[in-house]
DNA sequence: AGACCGCCTAGGAGGACCGT
DNA sequence: ACGGTCCTCCTAGGCGGTCT
């Protein structure tokens, strides 16, 4: 596993961090290929969140056992006003949304709040801006996590609001492209060696919420530097994420103690820095957005007290 | 001021549930 | 066998109040 420097030249990274020289758009330089346009549908997207946020749009539970849908409800609604073509997703589609006519997808993750704040679950699918060659976008919808208050229109159906939402390119979240996790599985443990053990992809990533102070309450575009935003929106903060010093590249579990290990190599990105853009629409709060403080990584506390240093 | 105690909560860990 | 989301349980640690 090696994770991807930000200026890498294959043709996706090359469209993101190339010249930008409209709105929402950029140049992709391809090697000995002629230069091709490439339009993200961002922008758009991201505002009509915030104008059905700011109308007070809400989001439609459909019975008591929609758990997952209903935000996600809410947010193919905002691209359906967007003009946007997608794929219907299954439950088992990574992205939720791939888009028709452009290399990028939407993933949805709802969040109930007050709730979890840090971090979320993202298992299956390893946090990343690039997928199959496409863009890939998180969406975070935070809602109300109580919704007494909220009245029952028969069966479980209930209207309610969005407290909040991020749209953040997925390399906000993790910026290497090359890694692909596979699921895997042991046969033969237990005493009659019967039993399988699943070694499943199971991630747990920080939220931007935590990773980024102003989001509360407010409706933030978290883009990769370099896009030139549309009129329609301002610039509210610039962010940035520096690659740790150290990459963890496998682990060993002891079944007889219990202890994971992680195995670690240097980073050759190491003190990267990677730059994003956060927007919110013109006339909305201009309340900026920070990086916020940074917390020591279970992976640093780990080599401090360890003291290795591969 | 520092020690101690109890309460509270974020989040770590594992699992349920429902699906392809 | 694998995928996506949310729930429950439990505990470490933060915090405020009280005691020494």
């Amino acid at each position: 596993m090696q994770s991807t420097g930000w200026h890498a030249v294959d043709s996706v990274q090359a469209a993101l961090f190339g010249n930008p020289n409209m709105d929402g758009q950029i140049t992709l330089q391809g090697n000995n290929r002629e230069d091709v346009m490439q339009k993200t549908t961002c922008f758009d997207v991201f505002t009509q969140c915030s104008h059905a946020f700011h109308n007070g749009e809400p989001i439609r539970r459909v019975s008591q056992q929609d758990k997952e849908f209903h935000f996600q409800n809410w947010f193919k609604r905002r691209l359906q006003e967007a003009g946007l073509n997608f794929e219907e997703s299954g439950r088992n589609t990574y992205p939720d949304f791939p888009l028709v006519g452009f290399t990028e997808g939407f993933e949805v993750k709802g969040l109930a709040h007050p709730g979890r704040e840090a971090d979320f679950d993202s298992n299956s699918q390893l946090p990343t801006g690039e997928h199959n060659g496409r863009q890939i976008y998180y969406v975070f919808g935070r809602y109300p996590a109580d919704l007494k208050p909220y009245a029952d229109q028969e069966n479980g159906r209930k209207q309610y609001p969005v407290h909040d939402l991020v749209i953040c390119h997925g390399d906000f979240l993790n910026a290497d492209h090359e890694y692909h996790h596979t699921n895997k599985s042991v046969k033969g443990f237990g005493s009659y060696g019967d039993i399988l053990i699943r070694d499943r992809r199971m991630y747990v990533c920080p939220t931007p919420f935590a990773l980024a102070q102003g989001t509360t309450g407010m409706m933030t575009l978290i883009m990769p530097q370099g896009y030139q935003e549309p009129p329609r929106l301002q610039e509210v903060g610039q962010l940035r994420r520096r690659e740790a010093e150290r990459l963890v590249v496998g682990y060993t579990f002891d079944l007889r103690t219990n202890e994971l290990s992680p195995e670690k190599i240097p980073n050759p990105n190491a003190g990267t820095e990677h730059q994003f853009t956060a927007y919110r629409v013109k006339g909305h709060s201009a309340k900026p957005v920070s990086m916020s403080s940074h917390k020591p990584t279970v992976v640093d506390l780990l080599d401090v007290a360890i003291g290795d240093d591969e």
